[in-house]
DNA sequence: AAGGCAGTTCCAAATTCCGGAACCTTGTCC
DNA sequence: GGACAAGGTTCCGGAATTTGGAACTGCCTT
């Protein structure tokens, strides 16, 4: 085992659980002796990549790895990031992607990953639709404050779609049953026969929020088939936010009564 | 020379000027063989220090960088308390202010919060620049030892633009000044056309020391609200100080004649 | 076909790393 | 104050990794 495999394996103790490491968490956490947990910890800090509390001499992630981990965002914006993780997803299960941004009710289609699903594309980019009647539109929605929405939604409640929530009390429904599964789906809604499922992604650093869907014709697939959808975008929702920096939990927790 | 060693010397190769990399042009900057340059990056690609690009072939920070540098000081109180206040002051001078801490004799910008006033932001975090001049970055060194400082700056005095103190003997003098009247301003020197004006401030329990800066544009403001923004910083650095418990006079007290 | 570019693999010598044990420091308890 | 424990550092010989020159592999270009 090399001194950089080492290194590497004291690095990767830290997560956002664990900020912060002691001597003797990371003793424990990687099993080495002593002697070699000093010399090794001594080397990160002398070389940036780990820093110490002058005053509870514990360990945390250093100057470079932020000045790194700055550079790596610089290639990787949200919306490339959100866009690569979202054709893996489209490429398995062989539905369409979108990703969108919220503009006051509506949300503006970003990009599109077409499926390999025989389903015509009707959101091409630059698509602007009510959000009440999305599924990704509805996640983004359900992540601002309640007062937030009320000022977004028109005066006059729009016309929206049959299965769209009809009245400002039904949104609020939805947008509640969204805050407190995190799951937003939406079937038959803007067009006849297609569902989707989505959710919002917003990053720590500029605070910009994305929505995600994938949608699907709802004839044409099974409940099983939808399950699996809901899966893989769950798993891609906890990916991207941890690559993110999605506050996720600071967001609504005054404002709603459900954690979430 | 450690393994370790050799792969930080890659490691900071990378830059915002040069965020990603060729394998020639890490020889080249390295001066290290075409061996141990092959093997090296290998390994740091391998622990996700460093990504590939598939395509170019180049290579640049990794994801692990990207999620360390997303804990570092993640919950530091010092950084969170000054951007608070910050914001505040930011939020009424339309200015745009800026946290940074100090490495060796650069600074690294931490926070940015971007003002109304339209200023492009220039300094994203992650921001290396030379401390010696920016309005902070000369306040933090001002609160050194003149003993650390010499040891701090380069025996080869940098190129600095045209308004920084162009050798030690200026800058020594500029320091002093920032210790007597504890006032830190800067004009026309990183960019041309922007002005600042910061201060340093320390934690008494801690010990770590950041740099709070707020900018402007010279022309568009006028002297009657560039001494606004001195009044406001000076209230913000009393507050912060006394919140921090930092031990101001105590620092500079037996270097200097003045006390402040 | 030859040549240059970009990078990898091989190898023996040399350096560094590893980890047990002894040794410091600091704070605490009686 | 003295003893003790926890937390951390230093030492040292044997073991393992690293090193860099040189040879090698693809892959373009001329």
């Amino acid at each position: 085992m090399s001194a950089l495999t080492n290194a590497i394996e004291i690095l990767r103790c830290f997560s956002s659980a664990r900020p912060d490491l002691s001597f003797a968490d990371v003793m424990a956490l990687t099993g080495k002796p002593k002697s070699s947990t000093s010399r090794l910890l001594r080397s990160l800090r002398d070389c940036g990549l780990l820093e110490q509390d002058p005053h509870t001499r514990r360990y945390r992630p250093g100057l470079l790895t932020f000045e790194l981990g700055r550079l790596h965002r610089a290639h990787d914006d949200l919306i490339s990031m959100a866009e690569r993780e979202l054709r893996e997803v489209c490429a398995r299960t062989g539905h369409t992607g979108y990703i969108a941004v919220l503009d006051g009710y509506e949300q503006v289609v970003l990009r599109i990953v077409p499926g390999s699903n025989p389903l015509r594309v009707v959101n091409p980019p630059g698509q602007r639709t009510p959000a009440l009647a999305t599924s990704n539109g509805r996640a983004m929605l359900a992540r601002l404050t309640d007062e937030d929405i009320r000022a977004r939604v028109p005066a006059t409640y729009p016309k929206l779609p049959r299965n769209s929530p009809q009245n400002f009390k039904q949104l609020m429904a939805r947008l509640d049953e969204i805050r407190r599964t995190g799951v937003s789906e939406a079937a038959d809604e803007s067009i006849e026969g297609v569902g989707s499922q989505g959710f919002a992604l917003k990053s720590g650093e500029t605070g910009e929020m994305i929505g995600i869907a994938v949608s699907y014709s709802v004839q044409a697939t099974t409940a099983a088939e939808r399950a699996d959808v809901r899966r893989e975008l769950a798993a891609m929702a906890a990916k991207l936010r941890r690559m993110t920096g999605d506050p996720l939990d600071q967001d609504t927790a005054r404002v709603q009564t459900g954690t979430r």
